[in-house]
DNA sequence: AACTATTGATAAAC
DNA sequence: TGTTTATCAATAGTT
């Protein structure tokens, strides 16, 4: 009978391959090729290997011995990686994150150092106005003035810590805008003013 | 004159070749041989790929498209590493981090814990005067639903403080479950209430 | 490193 | 994706 000769296998140029389906089974033998490759030099040589490929259609490969992890540890270890990348990125983010988390921690103690001076101020006043004539409006007033400058810094205090804690959500899970959470207002003081 | 023909290639048994000058030998051909094919599947495909090799000697080769730490990268993003010594050590060194700054955000609630204290002693000394005092009722009350106000601002203070601390630890470490720390719950005012 | 006989890989088609 | 076939490409052994 007639033979039915195929044209075998074909020289071809190594340039970009147009035709999706062609491409694709190219991608998987080759793919499989190279990782035959990689596992016959693994054996032969006793070496250590990784490859990692990541396929057109978005897909990710490997190939590790003992594995990819351990390999690109001690890839890593001996080339510390130079430039900008993911992991440096992130790396960065979160340094990023803790400097800014001490930062605020640093203002928010500051903050907090005025209060405890204004608290005694507050606390020496009372105590002398009580020794005196506390019940005289003057001095109440005073105290009212202490009690709101306290209200304010409070308030600010406050808002510090809550735009602290939305920019380290942001900052670290910058995905989701888990935007301020009800900036629990403090109703106003003002009622009081001018009543003495 | 008269040929003198190899007996060109032979077969060989996939398994770790003994002879050293040997193995150093066809490790360094075949690797060649692989970072072509590689080479060859990035232009045919398009794709990106990233090899590793430690060779006998424990010499490091790397080929990569477009580079080793990108396509590195996109692995573990995709596979986050379950444990690895170069990042155990970087997430160490944040944890540390992390728990240095608690540290401090507990020292920081404990300062605020003062504060309280002290607005709460105030607070007695308005009541012991209101007691006295009663006629200054409706001036003293009103101080005192600004206290108590001011108390509750900064019971909303300490909760978002607390709250970031936990939001730090889940959103960095999201694995360990490290739960509120101790909640230090904030003793009531509600002492005055009811009084006038 | 260069050479070549041979094996191994794979393009095309099913 | 697996199989087949004809061919091309890689390489073991030698120089």
């Amino acid at each position: 009978m007639a033979k039915k000769p195929s044209m075998g296998r074909q020289k071809i140029k190594i340039a970009k391959i147009k035709k999706k389906n062609h491409l694709q089974v190219t991608f998987s033998k080759r793919r499989s090729g190279l990782f035959k490759k990689a596992s016959e030099l693994c054996t032969l040589c006793g070496i250590d290997i990784a490859i990692v490929v990541f396929s057109p259609a978005g897909k990710v490969f490997s190939f590790g011995h003992p594995d990819v992890e351990c390999i690109v540890d001690r890839f890593f270890t001996r080339n510390p990686r130079p430039n900008s990348s993911a992991f440096q990125l992130v790396e960065a983010h979160q340094s990023a994150s803790i400097r800014e988390l001490n930062l605020q921690l640093t203002q928010l103690l500051n903050e907090l150092e005025d209060e405890k001076r204004r608290g005694e101020s507050l606390d020496l006043m009372r105590k002398d106005s009580q020794k005196r004539f506390w019940w005289e409006a003057p001095i109440e007033k005073l105290e009212l003035n202490e009690l709101e400058q306290l209200r304010d810094s409070m308030e600010e205090l406050k808002k510090k810590v809550t735009n602290q804690s939305n920019n380290i959500l942001l900052e670290i899970k910058p995905p989701r805008m888990n935007t301020a959470s009800s900036t629990t207002d403090i109703r106003s003081f003002g009622y009081c003013d001018g009543f003495f």
